[in-house]
RNA sequence: GCGCCCGUAGCUCAGCUGGAUAGAGCAACGGAUUUCUAAUCCGUAGGUCGGGUGUUCGAGUCACCCCGGGCGCGCCA
């Protein structure tokens, strides 16, 4: 099916080339519901290439555009809009069409891509911490809509598996670790031989020195310290793996850093001989003299004591995506301080005779209420797999509350679903760039842009299917009366026309923006208008509206990453 | 020094490729329920879009210069 945008898109085409017009400007949802739904600023863009009249431009395009089919009369207004309202009978037919469709309206790409998304790379060692939350609910979200909407996706974990850390872990695994506490909590005595080490060896050179020589043999193959760092890495996956099932992530592969170990010789070498790369000050360096922006920022693909490091690495890996994943596309969301370090990375594959179209989709910080980075009371990283404990135990009290005759699997399961989404939600619904500041209050609120908020509508409308023991029949006509009911059904024809959108700029906040009015308008026609307790034939198509806004709301929230509880 | 990002209502934030009188939510105030779960809805109030100059029919959006905050810039990842 077609949305009314890329109904009234074409119309509008045909309605200038008749009138002997290129085709611009471009046909967009009304920003103000006092202009109908759709509006087109093509006549403004016309009268300033002719230097005619705006309004008279437009008045010659109504003469040769016939959309009597969808909406009243095109009208002119302001400067030289042109307003289309829709048919209220319009409406019934395309959300009749709507509620047949699977897909919901949401037409497949044109031109499917093979996408690789790299997101969520958390570091071995490490536990993963909120400032993760980010690049892996953005970039799940990210491929989850690529998916939805026909692209040929591969989620990819590049998981910080190497790197000169591990001569800190290696030795603090020989001489300081404590075999009980690896079996209570494994990356908790991780994390501790390595920061006890980091300690120590920035006082003592000897220790310093040491671990040094365990990376070095590390590097070099040694039996010993490649078991240890296989343990740790299986340790560290174990914790990834528990906080993704928490999360409901996937990952289709999982090509960490040591991943491309063995490749890294061949990508120097191979850039020294294509003189991509040079040699300086006996590192191995690329230059961009002919890139104004980038001229005195050189990088560095092999150090002069002849080790690699990780843009080594990432230019291996963008060999690996292209050639052997076959992708043409490669999405990184990766914070926006690395940057630079993607333009680099992007330009030295581009030199390489790469065509893919690469994307850095950068993101800002995740902020506490006293708006500086995000910290524990003692200045730690916050982990994530506790603070989205703490989501879910807050979100049971709430239920308690509110709903306390539950049974008591019912209430974990529904906590899970309202703690994990709030947490998520409250990321994706805001604009990625900016940092934004992390409440509990606000992500658990039951009003305003909220995910139980969002949820909360589709319990009404589980509610209501429980309450009438039946399905919405399939009906062919849908009666819309009510202002409540219109502004709904228009409000779901929208789904199509947003989702498509995100990909445009990598912003699901649209996605989520548009599922908070759905929602509103959903509980606006609830309060308005009865469903069950209405004569046929309105009860039927009230009953069909409940349940495709029912379905528009999992689906969209599904795109997010988000689940809904039946109950709440 | 060079570069990137951010600055919009008291607070938290939308406003993608320039479009009409800049929008939500929270908090504040005022209403609505013998309910299909009020975990809701409706209304009122709240703004020199950090400041300035410019580009044009039109600038929160683009360009340049300041101010403020954050972050990067050969051998960490």
């Amino acid at each position: 099916m077609e949305t009314f945008q890329s109904l009234l898109t074409k119309k509008l085409a045909s309605a200038l080339a008749a009138a002997g017009f290129d085709n611009v400007g471009e046909l967009t949802q009304a920003t103000d519901p006092r202009f109908g739904d759709y509006q087109t600023n093509a006549a403004l863009m016309l009268g300033k290439q002719h230097s005619e009249n705006p309004r008279a431009v437009a008045e010659k395009i109504l003469q040769h555009l016939n959309a009597a089919d969808l909406c009243e009369s095109p009208t002119v207004a302001g400067a030289g809009f042109i307003n289309f309202t829709l048919l209220p009978g319009a409406v019934a037919n395309k959300t009749a069409e709507l509620f047949a469709d699977e897909r919901l309206g949401v037409a497949r790409s044109t031109s499917p891509r093979k996408i690789v998304i790299d997101f969520g790379s958390p570091n071995v060692a490490k536990p993963m911490h909120v400032g993760h939350i980010r690049s892996t609910a953005l970039g799940d979200a990210l491929a989850r809509i690529a998916t939805f909407l026909g692209h040929d996706v591969i989620r990819d974990n590049h998981i910080g598996d190497w790197g000169t850390q591990f001569g800190m872990v290696i030795w603090g695994w020989k001489n300081l670790l404590d075999r009980e506490a690896l079996q209570r909590g494994p990356l908790a005595e991780i994390v501790r031989i390595y920061k006890e080490t980091n300690a120590r060896s920035t006082s003592d050179p000897a220790v310093r020195d040491a671990c040094r020589q365990e990376l070095v043999k590390l590097q070099s193959g040694d039996k010993e310290n490649i078991d240890i760092w296989n343990e740790c890495v299986a340790l560290s996956l174990q914790d990834f793996q528990h906080v993704y099932q928490l999360l409901d992530i996937h990952y289709d592969i999982q090509c960490g850093e040591s991943f491309y170990n063995d490749r890294l010789a061949g990508v120097v070498e191979g850039l020294l001989k294509s003189g991509i790369a040079e040699i300086s000050e006996r590192a191995v360096v690329v230059f961009f003299r002919d890139i104004p922006e980038l001229a005195d920022k050189p990088c560095i693909i092999r150090k002069s004591d002849g080790g690699f490091n990780y843009a080594t690495s990432d230019i291996a890996t963008v060999d690996y995506r292209i050639t052997e994943l076959m992708r043409d596309t490669v999405w990184y969301v990766v914070g926006a301080p690395q940057t630079l370090h993607f333009k680099q990375i992007f330009e030295i594959a581009r030199r390489e005779g790469h065509q893919a179209d690469f994307r850095h989709i950068p993101f800002g910080n995740v902020l506490g209420e006293d708006r500086k980075l995000m910290k524990t009371r003692s200045g730690e990283n916050v982990p994530l797999r506790q603070l989205l404990e703490e989501a879910c135990a807050r979100a049971r009290k709430i239920i308690e509350e509110k709903n306390p005759n539950l049974a008591d699997a019912e209430k974990i399961d529904i906590a899970r679903t309202i703690g994990i989404g709030a947490v998520k939600y409250a990321d994706l619904s805001q604009y990625r760039m900016t940092d934004y500041v992390f409440s509990w209050e606000k992500m658990l609120a039951l009003q305003g842009n909220t995910a139980p908020y969002l949820q909360n509508a589709y319990v009404r409308v589980r509610s209501i299917f429980r309450k009438a023991g039946e399905a919405a029949a399939k009906i062919e006509k849908f009666v819309l009366h009510e202002a409540a009911e219109i502004t709904l059904a228009k409000r779901l024809c929208q789904f199509a026309e947003i989702v498509p959108q995100v990909l445009n700029d990598f912003r699901p906040n649209i996605l989520a923006n548009y599922l908070f009015e759905l929602a509103n308008n959903f509980h606006a026609f609830y309060e308005g208008c009865p469903v069950l307790r209405s004569d046929e034939p309105v009860r039927s198509s009230r009953l069909a509206l409940c349940d495709l806004t029912g379905r528009v709301l999992q689906r969209g929230l599904d795109l997010l990453g988000i689940k809904v509880p039946e109950k709440m």
